[in-house]
RNA sequence: CGCGGGGUAGAGCAGUUGGCAGCUCGGCGGGCCCAUAACCCGCAGGUCGCCGGUUCGAGUCCGGCCCCCGCAACCA
């Protein structure tokens, strides 16, 4: 039986259009989950679309549309976003489907019943204008900034779920670590909030229309952050077939930007434990990017548009780039014309060049046959797989990449030490054995590079004469030797064409 | 004293348990000719934010200070 590996990214509010930071989380998920796949694992990669709320309304009402259309066109340019960029997701949640509702419906029935739930009242500050409650905060002179209008003081009955019950168990997991945080300083601020506190929280709103009711009071809606949530589970058909729950349950990875950390890791395991369910094994929360050091914003107008750079770089590259420019998980400033420069360098001169003068060389020198075995790297490749492995369970996608470029810039210095263009005059058996590790070498960065760039690295593998390589798992084809002598090899259009800037 | 992150070479970043400061890009000088004017070798460039402490030894540990950023306050 293969081990299973469950990862989700958030899903995100349709109220915006998909931008780089939809894009970082989503491709460092995709990488997740291509490798597990690849190590033979049995993976369930998920995301999706948080469709309702107030907000949600307001937006559809703005644009003149319902906010079933609304959502219906929003959403479907995620998905568009996701197609383009290759992202290999198992299923694509919308919050507005009916499995999603029905299985809302049934955890908070079991919230409910286990006694997790209870009628309180939520006092705010209430502005018709926008027909939603505001904070204090945001006021201009004690006015609504948007209507120009005092807000009403209302109280309305609301349900809260019992978070304090459940923090100090919250707690217990975290220490033990049987709940991770990560990186380590995502899971000190978590410490830092519950040491600071916190209170029960409001799971429902009479204001709001646009939501799934509650299943015990259909005139209040689910919070929108509270059904959000539970998404995780009910992709998996928890309340309804939970042949895929039982499976795949509890989640190896809920990946995240770090902005809603607290959601996941305080609420949601709260939440999970009140049911009686597992809590998830692992919440990463990745950094931000800056943009030129500053954070980026539509009002600054410095938004990196993921459709945009992929028109100018590719997919390919684009998942390559985003995922190499810093640690994985801390913040990180990024140039935008950077992204060209290292195109070049990385992907032009280091990749694309690699292949292609290994491949010409083959052809050239030994008509494309590919020669009889060496092990002269047996060895020191099973040391790289090592390192590489390593960083993936560590989701340390950064170092990851690290390795592969370190074995690329190997693989340059070795053409040079042996140069075969020499040893092609003089000395046929050495220059065998050089073009065989140079080719198999090739395979086994293909195979390295198949997270981060699926398609790249099929177009390697299919100039090695590896068509059926999908049909074995990493134990098998990360062992030094699994291209067989004789086998044609070809060299194919440039990988990565010299971008000029 | 609200919480958290960070200040290391021109730029962007690494530095696990304290043990000679590293990587990539860029700059400069060589080499090579298989390759996408790509590749390889070498060189230059740093008071590791500041002050103090612990130690044989501190970028790393402790205390204080300065500065930047994020959250709290619709964004991954």
């Amino acid at each position: 039986m293969a081990k299973k590996f469950y990862v989700t990214t958030p899903i995100y509010y349709v109220n915006d259009k998909p931008h780089i930071g939809h894009a970082y989380t989503t491709i460092a998920a995709d990488v997740l989950a291509r490798y597990h796949r690849l190590a033979g694992e049995e993976v369930f990669f998920l995301t999706g679309t948080d469709e309702h709320g107030a907000k949600v309304a307001e937006s559809a009402e703005a644009a003149n549309k319902t906010p079933q259309e609304f959502c219906d066109e929003n959403s479907a340019k995620f998905q568009m976003l996701w197609d383009r960029l290759d992202i290999s997701n198992d299923a694509f949640i919308r919050t507005t489907s009916s499995y999603h509702q029905q299985g809302v419906a049934a955890f908070l029935n079991r919230l409910k019943e286990a006694g997790a739930i209870y009628e309180g009242e939520y006092q705010g500050l209430y502005c018709t204008g926008c027909e939603n409650f505001i904070t204090e905060k945001e006021l201009v002179d004690g006015k609504c900034p948007n209507h120009d209008k005092a807000p009403q003081v209302i109280k309305e009955k609301n349900y809260f779920f019992k978070l304090k019950d459940y923090l100090p168990k919250v707690k217990e997991l975290l220490d033990s670590g049987e709940l991770k945080i990560l990186p380590t300083s995502r899971h000190q601020e978590v410490l830092g909030l519950l040491r600071q506190g916190l209170d029960d929280f409001s799971i429902s709103r009479q204001s709001v229309k646009w939501g799934i009711g509650l299943p015990f009071d259909n005139r209040q809606v689910t919070y929108v952050w509270v059904e959000a949530l539970q998404n995780y589970i009910t992709a998996l058909g928890y309340g309804q077939i939970d042949e895929k729950f039982a499976k795949f349950w509890p989640a190896d990875i809920h990946l995240m930007a770090k902005d809603i950390i607290k959601f996941h890791a305080i609420f949601w395991p709260a939440m999970l434990l009140a049911a009686g369910l597992e809590v998830p094994k692992v919440i990463f929360a990745h950094g931000f990017f800056t943009v030129d050091g500053q954070k980026m914003s539509k009002s600054l107008g410095n938004v990196i548009d993921p459709d945009a750079l992929i028109d100018e770089l590719g997919a390919e590259a684009v998942r390559y780039l985003l995922l190499s420019q810093f640690p994985f998980g801390a913040d990180g400033d990024v140039k935008a014309s950077n992204f060209v420069i290292q195109y070049n360098s990385d992907l032009a001169n280091g990749v694309g060049n690699l292949v292609s003068r290994v491949l010409a060389m083959a052809d050239k020198f030994l008509a494309g046959k590919t020669p009889d075995q060496d092990k002269e790297f047996a060895d020191e490749m099973a040391g790289i797989w090592r390192q590489y492995r390593e960083a993936m369970a560590a989701f340390q996608i950064d170092k990851a990449v690290e390795v592969i470029k370190k074995w690329q810039i190997f693989c340059d210095g070795y053409i040079e030490r042996h140069k075969p263009w020499a040893l092609a005059q003089t000395n046929n058996n050495q220059l065998a054995k050089v073009i065989y590790n140079l080719l198999e070498a090739l395979r086994h960065l293909a195979l390295m590079l198949y997270p981060i760039m699926p398609i790249t690295a099929d177009k390697i593998l299919i100039s090695l004469g590896q068509t059926d390589w999908q049909a074995s798992s990493l134990p098998d084809l990360s062992r030094w030797g699994g291209l067989k002598a004789g086998t044609k090899v070809v060299k194919g259009e440039a990988l990565f064409p010299r971008l000029e800037k």
